[in-house]
DNA sequence: AACCCCGACAACCGCGTATTA
DNA sequence: ATAATACGCGGTTGTCGGGGT
């Protein structure tokens, strides 16, 4: 099936847009709204194509876009968000109200990705470049089984980053409808689809498990390792989990030295990031504070420097001396010292950090976006 | 002052997919 | 069922400004 050009690429404007330019498409889509791009150019005396008043639109003119920089928590959410779904931009954005996924792309590609390689950390897989496959078998279990669930979460990310911009749409729909009631009066939403501010139910997975680990806790190891983790459904209760977990970004917040004042990630605060991330990559080096394994032991995330905890999380590893890094198949993750302690060491770092993805993601659920 | 380099970000391109005829 | 069309996404490129030499 060939494909036709989305416009007629002749006499048409490429490059920067100019002040002007901006007035025009500002003011027809205000007025009419965008209705179909392609017509839009021509009825907004733009010489543009239409899929280049689109982007114009959606990642620069659009009035409920926040620019400016990045804040702590949303780079947090970024790179936790990131872990789950990969470069999908546009699921990433959904749940950070106001960025768009350009924005998002762009931030990522050239701040937080040279971060973490040089925390040592692989930005696409998430995890350290130079760890190993865990040995024991509870421990390969659990791996496997956060995999698992990382699938699926993902999946069910994606589908309610879908129902949230159709959600967008209608309400967009509802907004041209009010301005120019007579282009809408052939379009209609069949759709039965959540409102925004209606928490959708979602994150099933994540409190299930959460749950799993509730119940499970302190019988992992002594536990049925046959019982394999079923495939959670979304049928699963979310009550009481939520408040299990403290919120990652209040202990983000938590140590002032851990963050600009006015929240922002800013040169400096890279430096420290970096000078603190280097001595993770170090491997506990004296001075080193990062999550002890008292703290693990509890059901909280620790407060403490923002990066330490943060990277430990990312990285699975304690501050004990009792982890290794070990490199065996190509996958590399934390290696504990196969004792119970450590397991449990391992299996709440782990609990923690997807805590903290559900408290991201709930928060954003909360507070979703008008668009 | 001129040039070069590099980072940041805006914009473009090509492809996949949903929708429509 | 199929083809045509439109839209959205993600990767990539282009442009601009600031800093260094």
């Amino acid at each position: 099936m060939g494909r036709s050009p989305c416009c007629e690429k002749v006499g048409l404007k490429k490059g920067p847009w100019t002040p002007e330019e901006d007035q025009k498409l500002l003011a027809y889509i205000e007025e009419h709204g965008h209705g179909s791009w392609r017509a839009l150019p021509a009825k907004a005396g733009l010489q543009r194509c239409g899929k280049s008043c689109r982007l114009r639109w959606t990642n620069y003119l659009r009035p409920d876009i926040k620019r400016g920089k990045f804040t702590l928590q949303e780079e947090q959410s970024i790179i936790q968000l990131h872990a789950l779904l990969g470069n999908r931009w546009s699921a990433i954005a959904t749940h950070l109200s106001k960025r768009t996924d350009n924005e998002i792309k762009n931030h990522w590609n050239t701040h937080l990705k040279k971060r973490l390689t040089k925390m040592g950390i692989d930005p696409v897989s998430h995890k350290p470049k130079n760890d190993a496959i865990l040995c024991t078998k509870s421990q390969s279990k659990t791996v496997a089984n956060l995999s698992h669930m990382a699938q699926w979460e993902s999946a069910r990310l994606e589908a309610e980053a879908r129902l949230v911009k159709q959600s967008r749409l209608r309400c967009t729909n509802s907004y041209e409808k009010q301005v120019q009631p007579i282009v809408s009066s052939t379009s209609s939403y069949k759709l039965s689809i959540p409102v925004s501010g209606a928490p959708t139910r979602c994150f099933d997975i994540l409190k299930a498990w959460n749950n799993v680990w509730g119940n499970k806790h302190n019988d992992v190891n002594g536990g049925n390792e046959n019982e394999d983790l079923e495939s959670p459904t979304s049928t699963v209760s979310t009550i009481g989990v939520i408040e299990s977990s403290t919120s990652f970004f209040e202990f983000a917040r938590g140590n002032s030295s851990g963050s600009c004042n006015d929240g922002t990630m800013g040169e400096e605060c890279d430096e420290e990031w970096e000078c603190k991330t280097n001595n993770q990559a170090a491997n506990s080096i004296p001075g080193f504070t990062g999550m002890s394994s008292t703290d693990n032991n509890k059901e909280h995330v620790p407060r403490g420097y923002f990066l330490e905890t943060f990277t430990d999380l990312l990285l699975s590893s304690s501050g004990s001396s009792n982890h290794h890094n070990v490199q065996a198949g190509g996958e590399s993750i934390i290696r504990l010292e196969p004792n119970e302690d450590n397991n449990n060491d391992y299996e709440d770092n782990n609990k923690n950090y997807w805590n903290n993805i559900l408290n991201l993601v709930n928060s954003s659920l909360q507070d979703p976006p008008l668009f």
